[in-house]
DNA sequence: CACCCGTGGAG
DNA sequence: TCTCCAAGGGT
């Protein structure tokens, strides 16, 4: 094996996090293998996720949809609803089609080889390789953010990212082991998230610190390089909140694809680049008095979004194209962050009722 | 290859 | 306050 797969794995069997859809070493000496519905469960969801943020929908997906042909048999909606705050919808609706084709056309089992597994719908080159490697033992290489750090770091490879990844996807093949390759793949995230982080890497602590290019030249956080990313422009909007006296919100449902595609939303304006906010109210869904509730700011990856919110009380409930939702079942609606920011805005209250 | 696609926590 | 970015994939 080579030396330092043999360091690393030592180093995981002492040092490995805990995490639910993991199975440990000593698991797995008890004879305990991977669920690949589990194991694929989670790398869908750590897609650009933190675990912090997966673990509670993780156990909520499993504990709902128990194995794939329950996933597979669910309603879109509910599981838009259930994804709803994860953030990249998309892979929400490719987890639903790709369940649906495990379940229809592989008997519910998932296929065992890289190959056969990129083809499903959600799976890309990472998430073919963890999976092959963690739930069948197949030696992929394994190469996600986590890996890119340490490899670049390793063996100081200043080519900056994305150029550099055939290189480092070369190296991380030549280090994975026959043996206990699922192992070694989650050795080198676990490394990368706790020990070799982003800043101030803990090398002390470090089982390649003796061998590390980086590390020898004192200046580990250098690598790896990337290229300095664009400025996020400004986009504008507002967005209409309408209640009913009884209780009940107006929303609609995004067109499938696109950003936010497949979830709810509160009536809203096109989100432009323009700047005056002057003829909102003529943009409403429908004529009424609308109150000005204030203006939210929203993050997204390539824009920053400012919405100006609107609110009223409308004893009219006609509208073409949306629902009247009520309030007292908001937590079960496939409503984004976003949305839901605007409608706390204009009614404060809007979720206290539902957090538990 | 370049761009699109969310969210929240850490420093 | 602000920047970074987390187990990437699709087009």
């Amino acid at each position: 094996m080579d030396h330092f797969a043999a360091e690393l794995l030592t180093w995981y069997d002492r040092h490995h996090r805990e995490l639910p859809w993991r199975v440990g070493p000593a698991d797995k000496r008890s004879g305990e293998r991977p669920d690949p519905y589990h194991v694929w469960l989670s790398e869908i969801m750590l897609q650009q996720t933190t675990v912090q943020a997966v673990k509670a929908y993780y156990e909520k997906f499993l504990a709902r949809w128990p194995r794939v042909e329950n996933l597979a048999a669910a309603a879109t909606d509910e599981v838009m609803a259930a994804w709803a705050g994860l953030g990249y919808y998309a892979r929400a609706r490719n987890l639903k089609k790709c369940a649906e084709t495990v379940a229809a056309e592989h008997g519910g089992k998932f296929p065992d080889t890289f190959d056969g597994l990129k083809a499903l719908p959600g799976i890309g080159d990472y998430t073919a390789a963890a999976i092959a490697a963690i739930a069948f033992d197949r030696p992929e290489a394994v190469v996600d953010g986590n890996v890119e750090r340490v490899v670049t770091r390793l063996f100081a490879i200043d080519t900056p990212l994305p150029a550099a990844k055939p290189v480092v996807r070369d190296r991380t093949a030549s280090m994975t082991p026959e043996g206990r390759p699922g192992d070694f793949a989650q050795a080198m995230m676990d490394l990368g998230a706790t020990i070799c982080t982003p800043r101030r890497p803990t090398c002390a602590l470090c089982p390649f610190r003796a061998e590390c290019a980086a590390l020898a030249k004192d200046d580990p956080e250098r690598f790896p390089v990337k290229l300095p990313k664009a400025a996020r422009p400004v986009r504008r909007g507002a967005a209409f909140v309408a209640e009913t006296p009884d209780g009940r919100l107006l929303l609609r449902t995004r067109k499938a694809s696109g950003l936010l595609g497949g979830m709810a939303e509160v009536p809203t304006t096109g989100w432009t680049s323009r700047s005056d906010g002057e003829t909102d109210a003529e943009a409403a869904p429908f004529v009424a008095r609308w109150a000005f509730r204030g203006e939210i700011v929203h993050v997204f990856t390539h824009f920053e979004l400012r919405l100006s919110v609107w609110h009223t009380v409308a004893s009219e409930s006609r509208v073409d194209g949306g629902r009247w939702a009520p309030l007292t079942t908001l937590g079960e609606e496939a409503l984004p962050s976003v949305m839901k920011k605007a409608i706390s805005q204009a009614i404060p209250d809007a979720f206290k009722a539902l957090r538990k």
